[in-house]
DNA sequence: ATGGTGGTCCTACCA
């Protein structure tokens, strides 16, 4: 039995949860990753996610921002929450589940902060968090590179690594999500924890690939202005069990959308 | 070069 990891930015899970369960009834993933929840735990419709056979859930959320939860089909065992520079803001949330070979996998569900619009920590402090929160995350990666063979490190990075990961190289690179700072600290993270990005490996560059479409942009599709935020790494033991991928480009059409599609990530032996 | 659109929750803040 395959072991299929959806990620998802859904930019409030309380606002979209129709389109969540139109996305689980089509895709039936087993696991489903969401960040941006933006929602307190006790308000969490756990209930209607249960309806639809999703009914082991963890999340970790606050009011208003950030957010993230582990949503799946079969049991999950809570593993634990990292926090980063100092802030309880819940951008991190890990479970274990057992594979299609019975032993388990570690999840790591991850909302790495945007940056803000300027891309210096001297005018913008965002943009230092963003870089703070990425050396702290490394220093964690590659002290747990041992252990994370049989891991899966998912969600937003809000950075776009490689230059078939924007629409335009050249135009992006004093944008914050695709400057040389950023995108070389997202390669050392990868390189020294020992991971390897899992939608790249099926997709390999020069190939263009996106997973976010700014809402400010009246026609996205036809002006396709896109980046690759939203990422599916897996560790050393995993990498042979890489078997198929599906970027659900047209949920960023379905009706109120997230600015963000779903990147789904099947292992199979 | 600029301003463009959304979510949360009441005033800006975040993306």
């Amino acid at each position: 039995m395959p072991l299929t990891v959806t990620t998802w930015n859904i930019n409030s899970v309380r606002l979209r949860i129709d389109l969540v369960l139109r996305y689980l009834a089509e895709a039936a993933p087993d696991v489903l990753c969401l960040q941006e929840t933006k929602c307190p735990d006790a308000e969490f419709p756990r209930s209607a996610l249960a309806k639809a056979g999703y009914e082991h859930i963890i999340h970790r959320g606050m009011k208003g921002y950030n957010g993230v939860a582990i949503i799946a089909r079969r049991p999950l065992r809570e593993a634990g929450r990292l926090t980063f520079c100092g802030k309880e803001d819940a951008r991190h949330i890990a479970a274990e589940i057992d594979g299609d070979d019975g032993a388990p996998v570690l999840l790591h569900n991850l909302y790495i902060p945007a940056g803000g619009d300027i891309p210096d920590r001297d005018e913008n402090p965002k943009f230092g968090h963003k870089l703070d929160f990425l050396a702290e995350l490394t220093e964690w990666s590659e002290r747990l590179r041992n252990d994370n063979s049989r891991a899966v490190l998912v969600g937003d990075l809000n950075i776009a690594p490689f230059e078939s990961d924007v629409w335009n190289h050249k135009a992006l690179l004093k944008i914050v999500s695709h400057t040389p700072v950023e995108t070389e600290a997202l390669n050392r993270l990868r390189d020294i924890g020992g991971w390897t990005d899992a939608i790249r490996h099926l997709v390999p560059q020069p190939n263009p690939l996106f997973t976010w479409w700014s809402y400010r942009s009246s026609d996205w599709s036809a002006a396709d202005k896109g980046r690759r935020l939203d990422h599916i790494w897996v560790g050393e033991g995993l990498r042979p069990l890489i078997h198929s991928h599906h970027v659900r480009r047209e949920a960023r059409g379905w009706e109120r959308p997230s600015d963000h599609v779903p990147v789904a990530l099947t292992l199979a032996g």
